[in-house]
Order: C-alpha cells, then sequence, then structure tokens
RNA sequence: GGUCUCGUAGUUCAAUGGAUAGAAUAGAAGUUUCCUAAACUUUAGAUGCAAGUUCGAUUCUUGCCGAGACCA
C-alpha cells in the first residue's frame, strides 16, 4: 500500500515538474486523526524542487494521485499537509492479500545468521529482575531477527570462575554440614547464593573483630582470614587441585540446574553455553599475540596494556602484572571463540547492561586492533536499569527483586484475578494454571519489553500487577474475544474461509481502521530489528488490540444481517488475530484463546 | 577531573525535523435487551532554563541547572 502510493508520488513528481524523486526518499506520515485521510505527505521540503509553494504542491500531487491511481479515492491539503484517503477497494485487495499469507509480517529465511547473547550470569547469585529484562530483551531481539529473515544463535557466557564463587565454595565447606539441593530441597542457584552472603556476613565479622583489636579497616579488609582462605582456593582452582576442582564443579552444577528451571519459567532458551573457564586463556594468548606484533604495550610491572588515546579513550589494563587475566581479558577470547565456532554469523549482539557500555567500546576497538575485520559487526544492545519505587537494587541491602519470587507472584496475582472476575469456570485445572501463567508473564514481559531498551525504567510491582491499561494482559484479552468470535461463528456454522471478496463493496470506518493498522505490521517487524527494539512491536500490538476494541464495541458481528458482511468482518477478525498472536510471539508472550 | 546517557501531564511511558506534543494510570462524568465490561465513550492536565540553526525544534548545536552510569 505505502510503496503504491510512494511510486505514485514519485510519478508525479516526474510528470507535474518534470524532477526525479527516489521511491526511497519520499516519507508518509498516518494522517493525524483528526483530518480526512489515512495517509499524509509533508510538501513543505519540495517547494524548490517543484517551484511553487507547499500547498499549490500538494494540490497538484494529489489532483494526479485521485486521476491516475486505483488506491488514492480522495485528498485534501492543509497548508503543507497532502492527506489521501484510500479507496475501499484498495484497503480490502489488502485484507485479501494478508489473509492469504500465512506468514504475513514475517521474512523468509535469507541465509544470514546472527548471534545475540543475553543473560550471562555470575554462578554465586541467582537470577534477579534486571536478568528478567536482559533475558526477554535478548530473547525477544534474537526473535525479531529470525522474523526478518536471520538465523539466530542464542547464547550466553557464564561468568563460572574467580574469586566470588570461591567465597561461595568456603563459607559452604565451612557452615555448610555437607548439605545439597537433593539433602535439603533446596533450588541450588539459591543455596549457593546462601552461601556467598553468609561469606560476606562472616567477612564483615572478621573485619569487625580486627578493627576492635587495633588494625586499621584498610588492612583489616585484605586480612580477614576468610578471605584469604578464598584467595587460597582460588590459586589452588587455578593450578587444578582436584578437590578444589571437583566442588568447584559440584556447586556450579547446582546453580545451572536453578538457573535451567528460571529459564524454563521464563520462556528463554539458548542454543550454546559458554563459560568463561574455557575462554579466558584464549584470551590470554590473544593478548600475548598482541604484544608480540606490537599492538599492545608493557609496563615495567610486566602488566600488559592497550593505548587508545587516538580513539579518545585512555590506556586499558589486558593482563595484570602477576598473569592473571581481567574481565577484558576474556571477552576478548569469547568473542573470538564465537565467530570461530560460527563462521557465517554476520554479526554478533551483546545484550548487557549500560554501565559496561565503556567497556564493549574497548573491546570491539581492541578487537579490530588486533586484526578481526568482523570486530565492527559487534554490536552492544545496552539497557538501562531497572529501578523500584523504593530505590535502587541493591544486593548488600537486600532489595534485590528475584526472578523466580516475581514470576511466582505475578502468576498468583493472575489467578487471583481470574477467579475474582469468575472468568475460569468450565476450565480444568491444567487449563487454568497454564492460563495463569500465560497472563502472569505476560505481564511481566510486555511490561519489561514496552520501554525503550536503552532508557532506565520504573518497575513498580503493584502497578505491574495491574492488569489494565497497557497491558499484556489487556492484548491477551483481545486475543481471547477475537477467538470467542471465531468460535461462535463455527457454531453458526460461518465458514469463510474461501470467502470470496470481490462481494464486498464497502468498508465501516472501523473496519478499514483495523485493516490500517494491520498493514502496519511488516514494516514495524522492519523498524524493530533495524533499531533491536521490541518496544516498537509492544507499542504497536497495543495500537492493534486497541483499534479491534474500537471496531469491537462498534460493530456487533452476529447481528448483522448480510452474509457477506458478517464473513468479511470473520475474515477481519481473524487476520487481526493472527496479527496480534505473531507480534505477540515476537515478544515471547502466548496469548490464549480463552481467558 | 574526563567520557557517556537521561530531564515530557500528579505518576509510568510515546512522538524518522512536521499539523492543536500522543497513550495509560490516578481524578470527574457516562455506556451492558447484543459475540467476554480485564472493554468502550467524554472530560481535565506536560516538553528543566536560555540562546542558535529554519518555513517549522520534544527531536539538531551551544551554555547553564538537575538525575544517573562509567573511566582513573
Amino acid at each position: 500500500m505505502e510503496s503504491e502510493i510512494k511510486e505514485g508520488i514519485s510519478k508525479a513528481f516526474k510528470e507535474l515538474f518534470n524532477q526525479e524523486l527516489a521511491v526511497v526518499d519520499i516519507a508518509l506520515q498516518p494522517t493525524k486523526k483528526e483530518f480526512e485521510g489515512s495517509h499524509t505527505f509533508v510538501t513543505f521540503p519540495y517547494s524548490r524542487l517543484t517551484g511553487k509553494n507547499p500547498v499549490e504542491t500538494a494540490q497538484l500531487i494529489g489532483e494526479f494521485l485521485t486521476a491516475n491511481t486505483e488506491i488514492v479515492s480522495d485528498f485534501n491539503v492543509v497548508k503543507g499537509f497532502l492527506n489521501l484517503t484510500i479507496a475501499d477497494q484498495a484497503w480490502i485487495g489488502l485484507l485479501k492479500d494478508i489473509n492469504a499469507d500465512p506468514a504475513y509480517g514475517h521474512v523468509a529465511p535469507t541465509g544470514k545468521e546472527v548471534m545475540v547473547e543475553y543473560s550471562s550470569p555470575n554462578t554465586n547469585k541467582p537470577l534477579h529482575l534486571g536478568h528478567l529484562r536482559n533475558n526477554f530483551l535478548g530473547w525477544s531481539v534474537a526473535t525479531i531477527l529470525e522474523a526478518n529473515g536471520y538465523r539466530a544463535h542464542r547464547v550466553q557466557i557464564i561468568n563460572d570462575r574467580g574469586i566470588h564463587i570461591c567465597k561461595s565454595m568456603v563459607a559452604w565447606l565451612k557452615f555448610g554440614n555437607q548439605e545439597t539441593p537433593e539433602s535439603n530441597g533446596e533450588k541450588g542457584d539459591k543455596l549457593v547464593g546462601r552461601y556467598y552472603v553468609r561469606f560476606d556476613q562472616e567477612y564483615k565479622k572478621q573485619i569487625a573483630e580486627l578493627t576492635e583489636q587495633g588494625m586499621d579497616k584498610g588492612q583489616a579488609e585484605k586480612e580477614a582470614p576468610i578471605l584469604k582462605e578464598a584467595q587460597e582456593l582460588l590459586l589452588k582452582w587455578e593450578q587444578k587441585d582436584p578437590k578444589v576442582y571437583e566442588l568447584w564443579q559440584n556447586m556450579n552444577a547446582w546453580v545451572y540446574k536453578g538457573f535451567e528451571a528460571t529459564y524454563e519459567q521464563m520462556g528463554v532458551n539458548f542454543d550454546k553455553l559458554y563459560f568463561e573457564s574455557d575462554t579466558f586463556l584464549l584470551g590470554k594468548d590473544e593478548v600475548l599475540k598482541g604484544l608480540e606484533s606490537g599492538v599492545f604495550f608493557q609496563k615495567g610491572d610486566g602488566s600488559i596494556w592497550v593505548d587508545l588515546s587516538d580513539d579518545g579513550l585512555d590506556e586499558k589494563l589486558l593482563l595484570r602484572a602477576d598473569g592473571t587475566s581481567v574481565y577484558m581479558t576474556q571477552d576478548i577470547g569469547t568473542a573470538i571463540l564465537r565467530f570461530r565456532d560460527y563462521p557465517k554469523i554476520a554479526q554478533q549482539i551483546y545484550t548487557v547492561g549500560n554501565e559496561q557500555e565503556y567497556h564493549f567500546k574497548v573491546l570491539f576497538l581492541i578487537l579490530a586492533k588486533i586484526g578481526y575485520s568482523w570486530a565492527r559487526e559487534c554490536y552492544h544492545l545496552s539497557y538501562g536499569m531497572v529501578d523500584l519505587p523504593t530505590g535502587k537494587m541493591k544486593s548488600r541491602e537486600g532489595t534485590v527483586v528475584d526472578a523466580d519470587d516475581l514470576m511466582k507472584e505475578m502468576i498468583d496475582t493472575a489467578a487471583e484475578h481470574t477467579t475474582e472476575l469468575g472468568k475460569i469456570e468450565g476450565f480444568t485445572t491444567e487449563q487454568a494454571d497454564e492460563l495463569h501463567e500465560m497472563i502472569g508473564l505476560g505481564a511481566l514481559k510486555y511490561f519489561l519489553l514496552k520501554v525503550d531498551p536503552k532508557k532506565r525504567m520504573m518497575f513498580d510491582p503493584a502497578e505491574s500487577i495491574e492488569f489494565q491499561g497497557t497491558t499484556g494482559p489487556f492484548i491477551q484479552y483481545t486475543h481471547a474475544r477475537i477467538a470467542a468470535i471465531l468460535r461462535r461463528a463455527k457454531e453458526l456454522g460461518f465458514d469463510f474461509q474461501d470467502f470470496d471478496f470481490s462481494q464486498v463493496s464497502e468498508l465501516h470506518p472501523v473496519e478499514q481502521g483495523v485493516i490500517s493498522v494491520v498493514a502496519d505490521y511488516p514494516g514495524k517487524v522492519k523498524i524493530a530489528a533495524d533499531e533491536y527494539s521490541p518496544a516498537v512491536i509492544a507499542q504497536y500490538v497495543y495500537d492493534l488490540a486497541k483499534e479491534y476494541n474500537k471496531f469491537y464495541q462498534e460493530i456487533n458481528i452476529f447481528k448483522e444481517t448480510d452474509e457477506v458482511k458478517i464473513k468479511s468482518r470473520l475474515v477481519l477478525s481473524s487476520v487481526a488475530a493472527q496479527t496480534i498472536k505473531s507480534a505477540m510471539s515476537l515478544l515471547g508472550i502466548k496469548v490464549p484463546q480463552r481467558m
């Protein structure tokens, strides 16, 4: 539809003004609702090209389009705005085409591949609210890219080594009494996380004792025995001490099992996991190679650095004086390994919080410096922090919202609301549970994805579980109502599968409204991919649901006596439902048949 | 100190340089003999401040004020 209008405008420029205006340079915008029409062409910028003032230009183009195209039936000009009205037949034709396309809005596979990283947790803490935004975002972007014809590889890097996990290990050895997830039924990531907290408590206690004995605080922080024990453990781990290694493997295995359960509840999955314990040595090799080739330099103490002052940044440490690696070292190794594993990927996307923007800027520069041309195809999908009404999430102050707890709370609230409204009569327990999960998680995902990723956002638990307004459940409810209509149609014996569109002669404005929003879908899917922003889809599907609700309110399909109208509206409803379902699936949200 | 991000209704979010800055929510007032009222309709309310660029600025540039993150 849009492209046909643009072609018409391009033609008009050629024939009326003898000017070349490429179709790609023409922008249309939706007409404001207070004006007649659906598409608007702004003529202010073209006065020079046409030699006429904006109003005359708009008038001439409007006349040309009405006379020479089938789709534009009428127009009006307000200042430099040319508002175009599309012919009913063009809308009907569009509906017919959309209805005939089972993969409407999605591009067939192009053979291009892309890698999307998300989640990437530490193994010493359970997943929290921030991880939810991260996972939903990464998973959704991968799915949106798939809808644009890419093959997406979903991966994560697990920070499974380092002092943090050793802290949990020490605490478990000291206070754990050999307890395991099997022995006490606790989720593995929670158990290990608990010992990390336990370590911190003990550490603080020891610091207090030492300072009481007269040691100054800075020294006490270094000298606390429990910290020394953790450091010793790390050293033993690096030497692959069998006992330490076994404990490390066991505790990490508990964590992974716990994470797996959380991911399953979240509805996300991965094609491949990377572990830092596997990649950090490769990174080290690369740094040493870079030192040999003169890309990096060494300081007097033996530490290795990169100088990025030509790029407007400063010097950055790559390898410590004692030869141990830093985050950057590991990330270099991981990136290289991934391009080896998947040589066909055109791009690597990192879903990581915006506090690491500097880190990734540096990483990509370094990769380019050591000669990897794909470095410029790496993209940091940066997202803002999630704030709570009570303030910032701080693990030390216990104000972290646990991912499992939150998901459970959402599902429970969905159950309460649904029961209150009497919606689940006739449901089996399994059906009811499935529905509550759909609604609870739909509310959560939609709430976290509707905001522009790069912006910091406020998550209000109380508000998010209100299933009103710009929310997932609102959209799910709209879908359920359409499904009810289609069920009713079946009961009444309406078969609209091979509906003959040529019988339809006119449209009600609310029908046209729905078709016009549905028609935007492919364009939105593309924009969402270009901008790596599920928020584009979230906003879109809300608009669609709202538009359908207007239609629903205005027209009672089964009250109509004209069978052609009934069927055409059933087709319209079916197309709307499918588009809602398709768009929601890009966000990882399921839609129910009834709720 | 340096780099970056962000300041929009009471609140949470929108707006490829375009028309009278949109929604939602909270507030006020309505709609159900009819397919699901978790809906719909009406109403009131905002661009931090000051310049600049131009037909036109929430958007681009500069300065200031305010919030946050990162780098030493």
